[in-house]
DNA sequence: AGATTCGCCTGAGAGC
DNA sequence: TGCTCTCAGGCGAATC
């Protein structure tokens, strides 16, 4: 499923094959997402410009030229390919957007999680993304903010940080992980760990995110062609997914605990 | 207000 | 081979 530094590594895939191109015709083939296609967005985005190609959190923001913004999001299985026309329909293929360098961009996604909407530009605030928490790497994210934010809190540490409206891009896997190098086990309750902890976790965030966006750029690349789907980050997984395996670092069995429905992975040794 | 649960979807994989 | 069942999960909405 896309994460954060996914959607990171395909917003750079395409940027250089979507700036400054002008979109001709567009075609849905089934507005059903996880909110319906506006029935206007052809209309409104033939004749435009993308002047920029821009991401928060996991939306990819298209900005065209009369102010107008698009708005990606990919959900669980949602792709977007640039391709040749001459590329054949698969099941799922949604949406296309002809641009007049000659391809096309393909939104493609089975399970319809996803999203494809336009954004006026007389909303200076999009209502999918005003509540949403800092990015990762902006600088009102550190270890201050999320202790001051979690005084008092009894939910997990591990669901705080995977709130959006806490801070955005660290989805399970990368929760996991994060929680892992920090020391912290997952299901804390937020409002009991310390400022020095939060103060580490906040930077074993960042770490994780950025270490798995240089890998997706190094091996997820082939946006012209077709699939995006690689190993990337896999190797360098220390708990997510390993339960029963050896911890990396002592040995000592990842055990797996479903905290806020969600599979979570941790070492009892290394974490505590 | 914060915590928890629900619902939307399909494909992959397991079990029979 | 083919069916049924379970699980996965982003995230807003509803509910507790």
């Amino acid at each position: 499923m896309p994460e954060l530094p996914e959607v990171e590594t395909i917003r750079r895939g395409i940027e250089p094959h979507v700036l400054g191109r002008r979109i001709g015709r567009v075609v849905v083939r089934d507005p059903r997402l996880r909110w319906p296609v506006q029935p206007d967005l052809a209309a409104r985005l033939a004749g435009r410009r993308i002047e920029q190609a821009a991401r928060r959190a996991k939306y990819l923001v298209l900005h065209l030229d009369n102010g107008d913004r698009l708005l990606i999001h990919l959900g669980m299985s949602g792709r977007i390919w640039v391709l040749d026309p001459t590329v054949p329909l698969i099941k799922h293929d949604h949406v296309d957007i002809e641009l007049d360098s000659g391809q096309l961009l393909r939104f493609h996604d089975p399970r319809r999680f996803g999203a494809v909407l336009l954004w006026n530009a007389g909303e200076p605030h999009h209502e999918l993304l005003r509540h949403l928490g800092p990015e990762p790497f902006d600088p009102a994210f550190h270890g201050d903010y999320l202790f001051e934010l979690s005084r008092g809190r009894s939910a997990a540490v591990k669901n705080f940080v995977m709130d959006g409206n806490v801070v955005v891009g660290a989805g399970n896997i990368y929760a996991a992980e994060s929680l892992f190098r920090a020391g912290i086990r997952p299901a804390r309750a937020a409002g009991r760990v310390t400022r020095a902890e939060y103060a580490e976790l906040a930077s074993r965030i960042r770490e994780v995110l950025n270490e798995a966006i240089v890998q997706g750029g190094t091996t997820l690349r082939d946006f012209a062609g077709a699939n995006g789907e690689s190993g990337y980050f896999q190797q360098d997984l220390y708990v997510y997914g390993r339960e029963g395996e050896p911890c990396r670092r002592c040995g000592t069995e990842i055990r797996r605990k479903v905290i806020g429905q969600r599979s979570s992975f941790y070492c009892t040794s290394c974490q505590r």
